[in-house]
DNA sequence: TTGTATGCGTTATCAA
DNA sequence: TTGATAACGCATACAA
């Protein structure tokens, strides 16, 4: 059924149809009831094709990640690709997932926009200086990223305050008395991972001390790394007394090495992370419980699809421009440093 | 720059542009190669939804998950997510990603078909009876599953051969001289767990044993209830030699709780398992080496996208339907009985 | 081998 | 408040 037949069933214009389903308000209570109420006995929907053709709208936005790292194995990234299905869900808008080889990234944004496929893109992980954003902006393709760059422009974001939040967590360790104190960090490129080391520094150099670049590590946020990484800190001569971790993954690694290694977490060594909030693993549920800086990267998800569709509507980018705050989250995992 | 632009351009008819593109055979070799360069030239490229709108073909399919229970974050899903992409990125597909309740599920279904947004759509997990199924096909929309059901329907999909797998890999055991062997499966309302806990019954009735059902498990397949169920196994009063797990996932709590309780896998107590690649849990890197039926899930995804576009290509759900075998791999972390 | 004309199913413009 | 009509940009049946 399509809206010629309704209309020519209500004996009405397609116009008047179209019109009343719309919602527009020039049509006639009485009209309008009647129409809503036969479209619906039908069950017709309007075609999304010509609907497409017609408003120059695709109704879809996409999502790229590169092919080869299978950044969907990252829980940080599914999490957050969660919580972008659900509010793209809720605004009936087509979430599209494409892999692409790193070589070909750029001209699949290019292919995508110029065939008009998309009405916008999320941009995710972005680098400190990251071409892509200068291409969508060049292409005036509206898109939203999940963090900040350093270049310089004025495009829709929404970021957490890593900076703060480190330099937050630091200083409480500081206060504890720390003073050698460890840093797992993301992979060095992505702009997230520099904002937490400056958030770190920034702690240090307020008490006068600055960061010891054999206590800084980047790398992959998994298990795995941060085991390696903190075995290999508490074997050093002079141990740190504290780690601050990107990830609960990490720490979560960490805590297997302190264990290794026969320390008590909280007394020995301290250990406080960053919480994306990821539902498999819970920094309040390990044993002893992981103090944190908290912030649900699903909710980022659902935010940014909220400032994507706003940038689709029309809203300028200093409007879209969002950077939440982070609570942190005092637990046993962190002690005062012993003498 | 559209087709009529490019056609008034080169002094021909938007038909004789349009067919040289798509790679008609009725054009004269010389003409084709004057469109295609200039179309190259000028960057032309066929808007999306006018293409759409003149074919009927969305050129996107859909894939529907819960959004409660978060399946993202389950790594056979997200992996399996990687195949899909791959496949339809190649074909140059939109994977459209699409979290519904499971009360709207159905809903969403009938409305992406009914709205023409799609090809077709990707069904996973099925379950041993699954409504989708039948909606579908009623629907007459194309769709491929990953796994089968017991509906007696008949449809395009991509399974492993998972009563086998687990078959062999019981009598493997039974070899070896265990007989009081679990099972830790996955949920038990889903297909495939089914077909595994029949192939691992199938192989004792062949022994003229039968399964203990206080050893046979169902649950999510995650290392945390690997662990717990292995725990619990082990401090029965006649444990178990031996443990057969549906994911590596679970394997890998097995084996924390095999070490926790000071048992030596691949002599205390074997430990075998179903791997289905996840590129950052390796079987082999296990220590002891872990045994295991092999099948890339993330291969399955692939194939599944090929078999997807095959339907919607027209052809008949009898050539689509392919069962993979699935290799077994000896490994340390099983050994024979002890005495 | 090329061109003409029409259809695809909406929404948007303009007039009534 | 409603309706006729023109886009929207491409593909394709039919004609030449």
């Amino acid at each position: 059924m399509k809206l010629k037949d309704l209309a020519e069933h209500l004996q009405l214009s397609q116009t008047t149809v179209s019109r009343a389903l719309n919602g527009y308000p020039e049509v006639a209570e009485e009209t309008r009831r009647r129409i809503v109420e036969a479209a619906r006995r039908f069950g017709y929907t309007p075609n999304a094709a010509a609907r497409r053709l017609a408003t120059g709208r695709t109704g879809s936005v996409a999502i790229l990640f590169p092919a080869e790292r299978n950044l969907l194995v990252d829980p940080h990234f599914s999490d957050f690709l969660a919580g972008l299905a659900e509010k793209f869900g809720e605004a009936d808008m087509d979430l599209s997932l494409k892999a692409t080889r790193k070589t070909e990234e750029l001209d699949t944004y290019r292919h995508l926009a110029t065939m008009g496929r998309v009405d916008g893109f999320i941009v995710s992980s972005p680098r400190s200086h990251d071409e892509r954003l200068s291409l969508l902006a060049g292409l005036n393709m509206p898109f939203a990223v999940h963090g900040r760059s350093q270049d310089g422009l004025d495009f829709p974001y929404f970021d957490i305050d890593n900076e703060g939040a480190f330099r937050q967590a630091t200083e409480l360790l500081l206060d504890l008395g720390h003073e050698r104190i460890a840093l797992l960090n993301g992979i060095r490129e992505l702009n997230f991972a520099q904002a937490r080391e400056e958030g770190f520094r920034l702690a240090l150099a307020g008490r006068g001390l600055s960061a010891d670049p054999e206590l800084i590590f980047n790398g992959p946020m998994v298990e795995e790394m941060g085991y390696r990484q903190t075995c290999h800190l508490i074997d050093r001569p002079a141990p740190p007394t504290a780690v601050l971790a990107a990830s609960v993954l990490l720490a979560f690694g960490a805590y297997r090495a302190a264990r290794d290694r026969g320390l008590t977490i909280g007394r020995d060594i301290s250990i406080i992370a960053h919480d994306d909030g990821l539902p498999f693993l819970k920094a309040e549920t390990l044993e002893p419980p992981l103090a944190a800086t908290v912030s649900s990267i699903r909710n980022g998800g659902y935010r940014l699809a909220e400032i994507l569709l706003g940038r689709i509507a029309g809203k300028p980018a200093s409007e879209l421009q969002e950077v939440a705050p982070v609570d942190l989250v005092f637990r046993p995992s962190v002690g005062s440093a012993r003498k």
